[in-house]
DNA sequence: TTGCGTGCAAAGGTTTTGCATGGCA
DNA sequence: TGCCATGCAAAACCTTTGCACGCAA
């Protein structure tokens, strides 16, 4: 089920050298297009869409008409930590953290809710763009 | 600043009473012409904008190009607690928890992330919608 | 009376789809 | 060869904006 292609290849690869960032596909084309590489933007949407079935990428949908940014996880081993999201940078930091875990006990035992750690990002601002700020 | 309208109030009632759900602008567009009440869309919109500017209302992205939902969250008390969001129903659940504010402490401390709870929300199942699903 | 609110129609922007062509296996 | 992938153009959608008219204060 699905071919192997030169799309395919510089897509993913462009998300995996940027997993720090997140991108449009607006974005994805412009910067495969500056590394010489022309992709349609039809496809970039067919390929994320293909990427976060596999659970390769996430979106997040984008604040009112803005595009929808996508990121690279790197597959199964972010299904067991937690995302913080940075409202500032965009950057998306990857927590392993057992504090955490016993959270999602917490809320299933204290409030009967099965947490989905894969969907749920908590939202903030990383160290580097708190320090900017005070600038 | 801004008037009190008839069309208003109709929006901020609407969402009121269903506080439990989510809606979209096209569903409060229909529920509010089922109540024989007609309202444009466009000024849907420009009252969701205005509530969720007061921090009365949330507005929740949709997967890809669905419409966003809003929900009412009622102001200021919604800042001092944790949302937990069911992807089954829809259901948002407030929750007052000391365990959970620790957790914000937790993430500052040792990830050096400033948590904002007002962009936070917790995705996960709720009771109901399991206990569901079993049948 | 003044200025904001309303709602229609039209525009704007993102994402999806149709279809003919090209490429992988 | 068979089937999927590609990419252009066009469509589909949600949301916003322009503008003339209506209503709140």
């Amino acid at each position: 089920m699905g071919y192997n292609t030169k799309q395919g290849e510089q897509i993913e690869g462009l998300l995996k050298a940027t997993a720090g960032e997140h991108l449009t596909a607006d974005e994805i084309v412009r910067r495969l297009a500056e590394g010489g590489n022309t992709v349609g933007k039809t496809t970039v949407y067919r390929w994320l869409d293909r990427l976060v079935g596999q659970g390769k990428a996430r979106r997040f949908a984008g604040e009112k008409s803005e595009s929808a940014c996508y990121q690279y996880t790197g597959g199964a081993e972010c299904r067991n930590h937690y995302h913080l999201k940075c409202l500032g940078c965009g950057r998306l930091l990857h927590v392993n953290c057992e504090y955490l875990d016993r959270v999602a006990e917490h809320i299933l035992e204290h409030h009967g809710f099965v947490l989905n750690e894969e969907k749920t990002v908590l939202y903030g601002v990383c160290v580097e763009c708190r320090t900017k700020k005070e600038d």
